[in-house]
DNA sequence: CGCCCAATCTAACATATGTTATGTTGGACG
DNA sequence: CGTCCAACATAACATATGTTAGATTGGGCG
């Protein structure tokens, strides 16, 4: 059942397109973006089908290819865009800050209210990478490394106690933030809450240098598994062991 | 190109199945089940198709179902499968401590070791729920839920600062572990130096009552934003507005 | 040797999918 | 009023997919 094509004498596109005509061109590539987003951040890239996308806006999946070029160069376009809007906003929400610190937590908490937005084109697009060509995560992955890098910077003037890898520790935090919507489901905790709450739990002074448990007691530690601890001066821009 | 048939004479099934004949159809099921998961775990369950898995299997695609009665069942009982080995592991890693953060580190060590584990059928069968169809969801989620009690009753013992919500750090240490093969690459770090990381980002002194940044310089924070803090006697086991 | 059966192949069905070529419509503009 | 074009619809193509029914093979066993 097709549905009867929405007539088009559909008032949805009824303002003149007069001065430069691109009015209407880029409101309704807005539309497909942000529609195509919201499917491909939920059901993920190999399960969205172009025809899901066209229904979603009350066409045909033939017609998206006036607005398209391909499936995969719509999903490219939404990431770099998600990407980029993502990126000024973080910007904008750390500039008032001045202590790590309080950069850490403006950041978590912007990110955060980004991937958890229910609209809006800026989504979590970064967990989709497993289901996307092979070919087109070259891209993908240049971008979203463009994008980490101001978390890197963030991380980098952290006075984290010294036995904590950095890399490990951004890596970690942004996974946990980019796989918000994964988990989070509002109703008890806010989303402000949300955001002190993965704040506290990456916190850390750098006064913490002792080995063992905490809680004294230290008679118990397995018999095998001799873990080395101490990495030798870590080289903190290596990158080659761990990625994201 | 759907390749020779593997010539029937392969001499991979050479071994008597004499006694019980239950030693090849259990062996081959086997076989299934862990190829199906590596797949299912790498490419996701709507990218991996049945004829992928048949040919790594050697064999057509049709043949399969003569092991398995369809693809979702295959995929649920290899996650429920997956799950429980996993939880079978862990309680054997358990059992050895006694004081919570020796605890809650050896289930990190193992839950890592799990999902890191390249071959095996206990695999990251955990992060593709998005992309499995609505009604088989359920079930999984069911089973998932008896596999996180365990940390759920680890995490309970802690002793964490009171300001921390216990469910946002179950959830969030459970996400960090559960897609540890997404961003972790074998190289720099060791699977154990990575979770010693993991668990050192994770461990909190109950000592932790500070409101601010601990660096002192308490003058930066957002002039918006008026952030509630302190929980009403947290109920300790809600779950209603945080899901994983 | 000949029957039997487990295990696989073969071939197809029905549907879903990305994509394209071509037709159609409604409004802008002279 | 007639032309033109943006923005769609329509229909089809080629392929991929889950699934099934029937044919086939090879070895165990009487």
């Amino acid at each position: 059942m097709p549905r009867p094509p929405a007539s088009r004498t559909s008032p949805a596109r009824s303002e003149p397109r007069s001065a430069s005509e691109n009015t209407t061109q880029a409101a309704r590539r807005q539309e497909i973006l942000e529609v195509a987003a919201q499917l491909f951040a939920t059901r993920g890239y190999k399960a969205t089908s172009i025809r899901q996308i066209a229904e979603e806006l009350g066409m045909m999946a033939g017609s998206l290819y006036y607005h398209i070029r391909s499936k995969e160069t719509l999903f490219v376009e939404i990431h770099n865009r998600a990407l980029d809007a993502a990126a000024s906003r973080i910007f904008s929400a750390l500039a008032p800050h001045t202590s790590p610190w309080a950069r850490l937590e403006a950041a978590c908490r912007e990110l955060l209210d980004i991937q958890l937005s229910p609209s809006s084109l800026t989504l979590p697009l970064m967990n989709t990478i497993r289901s996307v060509p092979p070919e087109v995560r070259n891209a993908l992955i240049k971008k979203r490394d463009e994008f980490e890098a101001i978390f890197r910077n963030i991380v980098e003037d952290l006075p984290l106690p010294p036995t904590i890898d950095r890399d490990v520790y951004r890596i970690i935090l942004l996974r946990v933030l980019n796989t918000a919507n994964d988990w989070y489901h509002p109703g008890r905790l806010s989303r402000e809450e949300i955001a002190r709450q993965i704040f506290d739990i990456f916190r850390h002074t750098q006064s913490e240098t002792d080995a063992t448990s905490p809680p004294g007691k230290s008679s118990d530690d397995a018999p095998g598994a001799s873990r080395s601890r101490g990495r030798p001066a870590s080289p903190r821009k290596s990158r080659a062991a761990v990625m994201n």
